[in-house]
DNA sequence: GCTATGCGTATACGACATAAACTTTCCAAA
DNA sequence: TTTGGAAAGTTTATGTCGTATACGCATAGC
């Protein structure tokens, strides 16, 4: 106690960066640790293979920058959102800067699906997510929002930009541990489903979409919800 | 072949259903863990505890009836789902129709933590979750929409319901893990928060948000993003 | 009563995260 | 140049998990 280390929980963020002499730090673990998940998934994630990519390094070496998994997800966390381009001051029209961030940000977790599945299990702590954050809630207050609304705003777009990376992702994942990259196997999963549907005998708008799957690309539907939400923040700033 | 078992992958509900003798079944499987996951959340999920629920089984019984743990995810997301009430017939109000699915599926998930984030992990293939989507589905068919768009609308309220479900439930995981349901604990991770914020020196509207934390509460908030939702909806439906 | 079926168990294996104790490396001061 | 000691990395070990396999036993149907 007085050192200023009385945390309620272990955020690696409160954490003493090390002074760097020789070895691995925490920039080169967390770049090597996201080339893995972005590779392997978040199922091949483990300490073992970060280390592995690293060199000839145990799993254990990383626990001396890291101290565990959980505040490793946090630097990965935090590196992948600042990859996301964030203007310095917000410009002045609020809907294209909170728009292009969403955007943005969906380009980032396409580029890293693993994001959305482990940004839920972390406070968004990270300078970069604090960052991005008070970015879209300036925009939002500068329209007239309080603070308060204003967050309700930004979680209401993260959620739906998240939500969606996550439900993709999580269909990705799921069809990369059965080995339907393969489109006979696809095919053939999706006929199941069918089977499944048309067995019923309840469902004959389910049945005929899995039929003939129709409607927007996962790109259109982001950006038609985007506009929902958009909207629906427009009509109560205005 | 000619079985009818050439599966893609093992979805529970292409496997044969035993004829049930004595002893364990799904159904008692199923609920006991349920029970488990709702009071000791997905971590506390492991077959040893189901089996335990059950009485002196070990953990090794469960695997006649449910082939893997996934299996069980299935059945669990399943039976869950069939909590959610579901009108015979679509009402002569597509929105309140649509409204009321949301709110008591986001009553159904608050009863169980869990189920937003096993949802995302599996495909929505048991009999009451494809019910419930064909239920969204004709709703919005007889408005006049085509089924690739109804699907996209389905999606949309979904993402937010559970996107929702899952920021709150893993909210609440992340404090019950770190023992931050004691108040004294949680406040000082707040502080901790507002003083990382407060230390960046560029933050200011986080930095006084978690000082004063402010605006709707998570239900309003809700509220607010599904009529987002449904009015975006229905700009298109017009 | 006999036998086949199928239910539950015992045992074992290979991942995994990570604690603790150790060895090695390298810098800084004497 | 020597030496003390901290920092970096490894080894070993522990406990937990899902689950494959092989087995014994009880029961149901004859």
């Amino acid at each position: 106690m007085g050192e200023g280390e009385t945390n309620a929980f272990p955020l690696i963020w409160t954490q003493r960066q090390q002074p760097r002499r020789r070895g691995l730090d925490r920039e080169q673990i967390t770049a090597a640790a996201i080339r893995v998940a972005d590779e392997a998934g978040l199922d091949g994630l483990t300490m073992k293979a970060v280390a592995a990519r690293l060199g000839p390094y145990s799993p254990m070496a990383l626990y001396r920058h890291v101290h565990s998994k959980e505040g490793l997800f946090d630097l990965m966390l935090d590196a992948a959102t600042a990859e996301i381009p964030l203007p310095g001051e917000p410009g002045d029209d609020w809907r294209r800067d909170l728009r292009t961030l969403a955007l943005e940000t969906r380009r980032m977790t396409s580029r890293h699906p693993w994001f959305a599945v482990l940004v839920h299990a972390r406070p968004p702590a990270g300078p970069h997510m604090m960052r991005r954050l008070e970015f879209m809630l300036t925009v939002l207050v500068r329209r007239g929002a309080t603070v308060g609304d204003a967050m309700t705003y930004a979680v209401l777009i993260d959620r739906h930009v998240l939500g969606s990376a996550l439900q993709e992702s999580e269909e990705a994942r799921l069809e990369r541990r059965h080995g339907l990259d393969d489109d006979a196997r696809l095919y053939a999963a999706i006929a199941t489903l069918r089977e499944l549907a048309a067995a019923d005998g309840g469902l004959p708008h389910l049945t005929e979409w899995l039929t003939h799957p129709a409607g927007p690309t996962p790109e259109e539907r982001f950006v038609i919800g985007l506009d929902f939400v958009l909207d629906g923040i427009a009509a109560r700033l205005a």
